[in-house]
Formats: C-alpha cells, sequence, structure tokens
DNA sequence: TCACCTGTCTACCAAATGGTAGAGAGAAGG
DNA sequence: CCTTCTCTCTACCATTTGGTAGACAGGTGA
C-alpha cells in the first residue's frame, strides 16, 4: 500500500464512496472538495468536468470489480465450484466496498449512458460465463435453459441480496455481518436448487 | 376514467414519470413545471415543498403497486399459482408503467428515508407472504428454508429480471415486448425450481 | 356590493453549482 | 539566476435551484 497517495486517487477514492453511497447527483464538486480537503479547482485540475470525473470514477469501479473477480476465478473448481466462487467474491467485495455495488445499481437505471461503458469492461467475463453454462448444460451438470436468461436471473439475485439492505430492514434483518452470511449461505442453497435441481448439502457449504 | 384530471393529480402523474425514469435529484421543480405546462409556483401551491412533493409521489406509488398485488391475489389459486400471480402482476405493472418500478429501484438506496416510508406499505402484504410460505413449506409444498430470506432472494431476482434494461443490453438482449415474456417464462421456471425443487412443465406456464 | 377563498401567475431572491481566469509556490533544468 | 513546468490556491461568474411575496382573476356566500 502506498502510504502517501496523489491527490488524483484520493479525489478518485472519495468520489467512489460519495458517488456510490448517495449518488451522483447528489453530490457537488464543492462537497467532494471540501471532503477530501482541496480546493474545487484541484479537482477540476484531474478532471476536466464533473463528467469526466464520474466517466473515471465508473472505469475505475469497473476494472476493481473485474479484477476481483478473474481472480476468484483464478483458484476456482470446475463445475458449480464456479458459481460458489463468484457468489463469494461479490459478497466479499459487497462488505468491504459497499459503495462499489452501490455505484452498481446507480449505473443500472435505464437510458444511464454510463451503463454502457461500465458493462462493456465485463464483455470478456460475459462471454466466459456463457460458454461456461452451455457446456455444463450439455454435460448434464446444470439444468438446460437460455444461458442469457439465466445470467440475468442470477445477477439480479446476486446484487439484490448483496445490497438490498432497506427492503431487509422492512423484513425485520438488521443487516449485520451475521445477517450477510445468512443471506449468502440462503443464495446459494436457491440458485443451486435452481441451476443444479438439486439440494445443495448444508455443510458442503463454505 | 376523469378526463379532466385536476391540476394536482397531473403534477402527481408527471412527477411520477420523471422522477422513476431518471432520479429525483435530476428534475427539478421548474423542469417538472414547464413538462406539466404550468408555472413552478403551482407545483409549490399543492405541495410544500419538492420534498412534499417526492413524498406523496412516492405514497402513491406505493399505493398503486400495493393495490395491484392485492388485486392479482384476490384471484389467485392455492399454493405456487400465487407466486405465479405475483410475478404476472409485476410484469404487467413495469410493462405499463415502467417508472413504478424505476422509482421502487431508487428507493431502496442504502440510508434512503424514503425507502421506510414506501416500504412501510406493504407490511400487510409482506406478512401475509411470509405465513403463506411458512404453511406451504409445513404441508411440504415448498422446499424447507428461511422465510425471510426467501423474500428477498425472489425480490431481488423478480425486480431485478423485470428492470434491468441495461444489463440485459449488455448480454444482446433488446429489451423488446417479446423478451419481456421470455425472460417472465424463464424466471417462473428459475423461481419454481428454487422453490418447489422440481422442474415446471412449461406448457403449464400461462 | 363586499368580503373572502381558491387557484394560478409574474417577479424576485439567496444559496448552490459547474466552470473560468489567473496568481503563487516550489521543484527541475539550463 | 532565470525559465519552465506541475500543482494548488483564491477570486469570480453565469446559471440553476428551491422557495417567498404578492398580484390578479374568478367563484361563492352574506
Amino acid at each position: 500500500m502506498d502510504s502517501n497517495p496523489t491527490t488524483k486517487t484520493r479525489v478518485l477514492d472519495a468520489a467512489l464512496l460519495s458517488f456510490g453511497t448517495r449518488g451522483v447527483d447528489a453530490i457537488s464538486l464543492d462537497a467532494l472538495a471540501a471532503d477530501v480537503g482541496i480546493a474545487k479547482q484541484t479537482i477540476l485540475y484531474y478532471f476536466a468536468s464533473k463528467d469526466g470525473l464520474v466517466r473515471a470514477v465508473v472505469l475505475d469501479a469497473a476494472c476493481t470489480v473485474r479484477s476481483h473477480l478473474e481472480a476468484a476465478l483464478e483458484t476456482a473448481p470446475e463445475g458449480w465450484g464456479r458459481v460458489e466462487a463468484l457468489v463469494h467474491a461479490v459478497f466479499r467485495l459487497t462488505l468491504r466496498q459497499p459503495e462499489l455495488m452501490g455505484l452498481v445499481r446507480e449505473l443500472s437505471r435505464p437510458g444511464s449512458m454510463l451503463a454502457t461503458t461500465f458493462v462493456e469492461q465485463f464483455d470478456p467475463l460475459v462471454e466466459r460465463a456463457r460458454t461456461f453454462l452451455e457446456a455444463e448444460m450439455l454435460e448434464g451438470r446444470l439444468l438446460p435453459c437460455d444461458p442469457n436468461l439465466l445470467l440475468l436471473s442470477a445477477y439480479s439475485t446476486v446484487i439484490g441480496v448483496a445490497t438490498e439492505v432497506e427492503v431487509l430492514r422492512a423484513l425485520g434483518i438488521e443487516p449485520t455481518m451475521r445477517s450477510l452470511v445468512l443471506r449468502r449461505r440462503e443464495l446459494l442453497r436457491f440458485l443451486h436448487l435452481a441451476l443444479v435441481g438439486s439440494e445443495l448439502d448444508r455443510r458442503s457449504v463454505r
């Protein structure tokens, strides 16, 4: 770790945190500058405009998420284990940097220009996932279905379970570390049933 | 239908549309007034402040969603049919008023004050769903699990599949009516597997 | 007729916002 | 020592934003 981060990265980090938790529109450059402890103009020195800053933040976030997912796939076993590894990676990331997932949700608003920017970073990963699913279905280890729609269902479920804190509150579950682990386990069971079609042995859930 | 809606309801409707599709922060009172074709002050005559307007819109939206869900439950059969009926209701609503679901997503941002306001409207429905799930599990028609977490998974999946238009685009699926129907069918299969534990007969999917 | 209430408008305002201009400090290099 | 380049700052500015004050028109009841 660099103990003396550059001003630019400090701005990027603070922006990611603020944008991801409170939304891009809710954060002014003045507020962000005050947060970092610099003058607004210093931000505009590194990023031509607020739009430029937002784009940089989004690219940065996409890069972070992608590298974590790829790292998780590196060491993942075959078959169902890969799904498990990805879910674990998402939850780990959500725990450490909730703002990342917040930004993902922010971006997926219909019509958002940035969604494309963000999502393009994942094209290779999506392609890998698709071919993986097709292969598994062919070999009978996964129930056959449309891989695209399956990916969507799985994505929605994982992101939702990882980030829907307010809905959880409404259900009477306070979002603690413990409840996060429970949610992950329940989610894996849910996914396993939908994908593999049989009950997951609870003891085998990492 | 009232062919001559009051100014107040015209403001509410326009606000729901704008807030739901582009976000609350992105819409100024001036823009909204211009959209409705009135002066800004007229909005502030009916709603004490922008915050007041937003709250009214949220309550209105919650009421709409709730009444649709309740209506769907009225005529729904027992067991799995109830789940199906709810999913159909959500998709129907998403098709007719996408901005409603957009607002729901907007609200579920962590820390949003309005989330509570919105979600309180659904307490009775949630309670009903919970007891329903517990009863079904007891009688062996649903696989046993934590009803709260199951509700969360199901909610996330349904809302996600219904609203993640940008993610769909990234997967190469243009959001047409046809693809919406396909998504719904695939989602029901997904849910049926996870809840009931066996393959859903495709011909029986309404 | 007069007072009053409702609904809509024009005119205005203070604060905040994204952005520009340009000065100053300090290091680097000739 | 002087120039140049990098980085940060203060001082502004035009526009937008949520919100206030108050005028005006039309209807209603005493």
